[in-house]
This record gives structure tokens, C-alpha cells and sequence, in this order.
DNA sequence: GTTTGCGTTAACAAAATTGTTAAACCAAAC
DNA sequence: GTTTGGTTTAACAATTTTGTTAACGCAAAC
């Protein structure tokens, strides 16, 4: 009834592996095979349970799609904190967001260089959620730039630059961890300087009297 | 005399289409064939001329570490001109670069990412280069923030920061594609006020008095 | 005019990878 | 105990992709 011998369990497993599988090497890099042996079952079970690698490709890419949206819904927005606070909690928690799942942004951003059409399933609810954080964000900020509290900036280019500097630092790992351990030390402690250097950074453009 | 035999120039179209396909599908989307077929010939001339796909693959990423170490060299220094010319010139530089081949961040990170190991091969090159540029870039920023004419900011900070904001835009291009679609029209208007935006972002830190 | 050697091609071979199937397995239902 | 139905496996088939080779063409050298 519920769960069997371990079919349930089987399903799960090959998810994991090629979850794992896809997002080191990509659709093209990725051995059905190798999905397989790292689930512990034969490649069978995969067409078995998914079809196809297409197929299997697809509900990874799919989920992941949802992780990203959900990102940006649930992490980045807090309209009831003053603005300062507000910026500071998105920043860090887009950054700890990237931090826990590394390789998100490099498999999201190959994808979309492959299958640029996919853009269009993505642009809804991204742009949906964007626009009413960053009108809510521009009218928060413009209010207080009228009052000469802070710097009459874009809410657009925060939000742009927000991600910049955060996305980079994970999609380059090899190179940023090669560069902080010669520079830093630590790869570990550089992260850290370097979420509180975003912070500061997009602050400092506001200019806040707070 | 036209397109009969010309056997010099075949190695070069060989080469012009395997650069396309892998900087576009990666080693392990790009498909022999079809940059021979590119290229105008048999699939076996690329094997003639390259013995096999990883060797001409490793001719391709020998060049583009190339270029982006002689990029990382020519475009960012300009220790003659003052602190903000210096530092203007050197983010346009560097975004002008990324404009001119704007899959190059995409390619070389994903190599990286699977064959960590090639990062030793960079290593030696971008920290000589990076610290000769950071210690004089740091002397000058100390030099003028003890007459207090700006802030005492961290070069390598600064430096991160730029590469940052600037790849962001190319590397994400499908992306930021559709957000400046929507928000701002035009693709390229867009990339226009990202690079003031960027080079303003990067002074703003240092809050120059001059 | 013949030879020589590089460049080229088409057909073929080899390897790797994905996809399929018949039969075995095994727990639960009858 | 037998049946049933989903799960699993091993072997196989199909396809795709890379790599090889023998023969051909052609220009330059002899």
C-alpha cells in the first residue's frame, strides 16, 4: 500500500543521483549510466520510473525552477522592516540561499544559454514578484530620499546589482576559492567578508540617515 | 580557387567552428560533425588536423585562457592615469571586452567547474598580474585616503566587486535579456546605463574627493 | 609524363550511450 | 498454494558519436 518492498524508495534515490549528475556536468556531460550506479540500481529502473533522460531532465530542471522562484519570493522580501534592515536581511538571505545550494545558479544559467525559449515559462513569475518588491522598494525609497534620508536611487539596479555580487562568487568557485585562499587564507572566512562587503556596498549606494 | 583546395584555410574553418560549437554547447554538447559540417568538410579532416575532439577542444580552451589572461593584463591597467580615470577606464575596458565576446565568462567557468585541476594552470598568471595591479592600486587608494581625499577601501575588494557587477550581465544573458526587455525596452540601452551604473558604483565606494 | 605527398572523401569500424524486453523476484491478495 | 501486479535485473538492440582507413585528386617536383 504505502510503501512496499523500496519502489517509493527506488524513485527517490535515482531523483537524488541525477539531481546530483545533472547539475555537476549538465544534460549533455550527464551518463544515464552513472545516475544508475550512483542510485544503486541498474539504468533500467530509470526509463522504468522516468522514460527517458529527457524526461528525467526535465522534472530536475523543473524543480529546480521552483527552488529559484521560490528564492525569489520567499528570501529577498520583507516589506515590513525599515529599509535598512530590509535590504540587509534580502542581501544575506539570497546570499545564505546561494550558499546552500552552490551550483544552482550555473545549471539555471546553462540551461537557459541552451534552451533560451524556457526564458518565457520563467518570465511571469519572475517578473511578477520582481516588480511588486521593487515598486513597494522604490516607494519606500523614494520617500525617504524626499526627506533627504537617503539617496533617490533605482530599485531596479539595487536589486540588479544585489545580484551580481552575490551570484558571482558561487558560479565562479574555482576561480573566487583559488583567489581567496591566496588573498584570504580561507575560502570560508572570504564568504563571509564578502556577504557583509555586499551589504555594505549596496547600503553605501543608498546612503542612508538612519 | 574558390572553394576547392585551399588547405591552409581549412585548419582556421575547423577551428572557427569548433570554437562556436564549444563555447555554445560545452565539450560535451558540441558534436564533431557538426563543426566539420560548419566548417565546410568531413568529419575526418578534423581528426587530420586534430587527432581527436579533446585535442582540438584543448587547443580552443588553450586560447580562451589566453585571452583572458591577456585581457586580465591589457585592458584593466592604466597605473598613469589618476585614481578615478584609472578605475573608470579600467571597468569600461573590461566591460567592453565581455561585450566582444560575450560567452567567454560562461565557457570558462564551466570548465573550470569540471576540471578544477586547470585551475593551477591560470593561477600563476592571474595572481601575478592581479597583485601587481592590487598593490599599486592600494598604495594609490591609501595614498589619498590619508589626506583624507577618499575612503580607505580594500583594492581586492574593489576589484571582486567590479568583475562581479560586470560578468553578471553577459554571463546571465537570457535572463537579464527579458528583465531589460521589460523594464527598460531595449537590451542594449540597458547594458549602457549598466556600465555608467557599474563604474558609478565602484567610485561611489571610494567616495573620491576630486 | 611520371612520381611524390599532402589534402580530401566516403565508407567503414569501434566505442559509448540510450532505450527495450522477457523473465525473475517478491510481497500481498485471493 | 496460487495468483497477481508492481519492481528489478540481465541481456540485448538501436542509435549516436567518435575514430580509422583505403583510395582518390591534385599540384608541384622530378
Amino acid at each position: 500500500m504505502e510503501d512496499q518492498n523500496k519502489p517509493k524508495d527506488t524513485e527517490a534515490m535515482i531523483l537524488q543521483a541525477a539531481e546530483r549528475e545533472f547539475l555537476e556536468k549538465g544534460y549533455a556531460g550527464a551518463r544515464t549510466t552513472a545516475i544508475a550506479e550512483a542510485a544503486g540500481v541498474t539504468h533500467a529502473m530509470l526509463h522504468y520510473y522516468f522514460r527517458s533522460k529527457d524526461k528525467l531532465f526535465e522534472k530536475i530542471v523543473s524543480d529546480k525552477m521552483d527552488k529559484l522562484c521560490e528564492m525569489l519570493l520567499m528570501t529577498i522580501n520583507h516589506p515590513e522592516l525599515p529599509l535598512k534592515e530590509r535590504i540587509q536581511k534580502g542581501i544575506e538571505g539570497h546570499f545564505e540561499f546561494l550558499r546552500a545550494n552552490p551550483d544552482l545558479p550555473r545549471f539555471i544559467i546553462n540551461e537557459l544559454a541552451e534552451h533560451p525559449g524556457r526564458m518565457e515559462t520563467l518570465r511571469g513569475t519572475l517578473l511578477k514578484n520582481a516588480t511588486s518588491l521593487l515598486e513597494s522598494l522604490q516607494e519606500e525609497i523614494d520617500r525617504l530620499a524626499s526627506c533627504n534620508l537617503c539617496e533617490r536611487v533605482d530599485a531596479r539596479m539595487l536589486l540588479i546589482d544585489m545580484v551580481s555580487l552575490n551570484v558571482f562568487l558561487f558560479i565562479a568557485a574555482p576561480m573566487v576559492k583559488t583567489v581567496a585562499d591566496s588573498m584570504y587564507g580561507d575560502y570560508d572566512l572570504f564568504l563571509e567578508m564578502r556577504r557583509r562587503e555586499n551589504v555594505k556596498t549596496i547600503l553605501g549606494k543608498l546612503k542612508l540617515k538612519l
